[in-house]
DNA sequence: TTAACACATGTTTATCTGTTCATATGTATA
DNA sequence: TATACATATGAACAGATAAACATGTGTTAA
């Protein structure tokens, strides 16, 4: 193509098709393998339902067993259990036995972290 | 209940039900409103999705437009386009028109802070 | 070992959500 | 203004998912 035909966003990055060509194969090289960022989402898609949110937070600085979540929020223990069962999977929570019951909390400071952040944003 | 008849979980907390109503209602009040845990899990909703979140990523330094995400992530201008409505809708994502093109940016350092928290989790 | 308690799990159902396809809107250019 | 280009939007369908209900497992104490 001579230049005479080009116009100014051509020639200015060099005559590539259509002047982002460069941007986007730098974005594809700097972007996470798909897998990676597949379990990204899917960190975040536990996050995202209210009732396990609730249930993240009433654990923020406290050790609840089952049936206090159940309590504390007016669920029943079957849909807390089931929660839970997604909140370990996700290693977002802890557990320890004692006796009957079974006490949970939150795993890592990430998951306080993560929340906070959270908060920020939406308290806007 | 005369004093010889309670356990000891009974006699360290005060009598209380079971031991556990101090705790749980102490949690209650520290909880915050339905409302703001609905908003949270809503805003977790939006990033826990693995289109948007290699939307979101790709955008991590980087403005780009509708085609250029599409050609990118090898994903339809449609599909592309609906994400970035609900993207533009949750406030992350900012975006400007320049000519026939529409470019998308993350909307403040939240969004990315919210990424690089999650990344940190992820990768363990 | 039986009963009672605390929790986990399997299944079903109603609802939600992402993609596709078709079409509409907005912008630049001949 | 006609055409092409870039993006947005509406509708429909398929897959995902949370809640409810019933039942199973594990633990304690009589």
């Amino acid at each position: 193509m001579p230049a005479e035909h080009m116009n100014r966003e051509q020639i200015s990055n060099g005559g590539s098709k259509n002047g982002r060509e460069d941007i986007v194969d730098r974005v594809m090289e700097q972007q996470p393998d798909d897998e990676i960022l597949y379990d990204l989402a899917e960190l975040f898609k536990v996050f995202g339902d209210s009732t396990r949110i609730k249930i993240l937070y009433a654990m923020f600085d406290n050790e609840l067993c089952v049936n206090d979540i159940a309590r504390l929020l007016n669920l029943s223990q079957s849909s807390v259990s089931h929660q839970l069962r997604i909140l370990k999977s996700s290693k977002l929570v802890k557990f320890r036995r004692d006796g009957k019951s079974i006490y949970y909390s939150l795993d890592d400071e990430h998951v306080r972290a993560i929340i906070s952040m959270g908060m920020e944003h939406v308290e806007e």
